[in-house]
DNA sequence: GTCTATAGGACGATAGAC
DNA sequence: GTCTATCGTCCTATAGAC
């Protein structure tokens, strides 16, 4: 990566810059794989200007968690007024138009599995509200909803695996379209 | 993790320490996470030591996978003379005895996505011969047996994932059967 | 087969000037 | 808001003795 231009830029929207970089870079190689140095070049800065935006490198992370929160927040709506299938689809449309932030999610979902990872309370969190999520939806029309909520959230990572493992021979929206004709077949609703 | 007594060891058994050794830590941290520090004073061995048996910090990762596919080799048999409703659950009750393993696939799994990661191809590979596998055994039973490939395999992956993260919570032997009614319900075999 | 010694960097973070 | 300078630590790897 090509060192940018210097030049000084409010604090607002440099931090933008930041988290765009991060998001990349994390995606690529993790957080234990992450540099500062590599982050602070791709933004035109020195390391020490990097750190006074986000104070520390879990601090980069934290920061990255929360503006991908805000922005699915954004742009998901709702999720309990809509019904499981169309969601699922939903969902999976929608990744499959943005792989980078798929993969940041994969690979910190497998990196944050230890204790000591800065993420791991994080994605300890988001596997209980995901699953209750689904759960939810889908207690009025299935006699096991918890069964199936693992079940769906299995299989939508482990698409989404084999899918950025190789993204040319392989079809995000088809797989999830044949497996939710198995997942869903018999529900009531 | 304190530094074990030194002593000199045949080549044989100092190999295998390391490999046991470098499994769990890659386990914990991944490749990118990984010291050579570490694995040399888990084996009560100086770097240099360590890098005189695996060469390098790449050749000792292939050293952990190559000794795991040779397990593998070993205690699974010939697949292709089983059944896929079968085979799978041998191989998740397997899967359950050993989530030290299980992590060190999922940790790499995902880390080796990026291109330039030693394990790149590896698992690029694994994941072209184990979906050819299931394929190839749910073929006779079923009319789309590529896309069933897809759905088991990330069924398992995704699974594991969730287990691993909540390990006292979960049971990955109960998640899989319920799963697998579901995978397998329209079957004819 | 294992060591000591060391090269030669990269790392995250801090202090303080501007 | 960004810099220079620097600290102390960690890293992989090599050379050569034993």
């Amino acid at each position: 990566m090509a060192r940018r231009e210097r030049s000084r830029l409010p604090a607002g929207q440099r931090r933008e810059q930041i988290i765009a970089a991060a998001t990349a870079l994390v995606a690529e190689r993790g957080f234990w794989g992450l540099s500062m140095q590599d982050v602070a070049d791709e933004c035109g800065l020195t390391v020490p200007g990097l750190l006074h935006h986000v104070g520390s490198k879990d601090g980069l992370l934290i920061a990255v968690l929360e503006h991908r929160d805000a922005e699915d927040r954004r742009s998901l709506g709702e999720p309990h007024t809509r019904d499981l299938r169309d969601l699922c689809a939903a969902l999976v449309r929608r990744n499959a138009g943005q792989p980078e932030i798929v993969r940041l999610f994969a690979v910190l979902a497998a990196e944050s599995l230890a204790p000591d990872h800065p993420a791991h309370d994080y994605f300890a969190a988001r596997q209980r509200t995901v699953l209750e999520s689904i759960a939810a939806l889908a207690a009025p029309v299935c006699p096991a909803p918890e069964a199936l909520a693992h079940q769906v959230m299995a299989t939508m990572d482990g698409l989404q695996l084999q899918w950025l493992r190789d993204p040319a021979g392989t079809d995000l929206v088809a797989m999830w379209r044949a497996a939710a004709e198995r997942l869903f077949a018999g529900l009531s609703g």
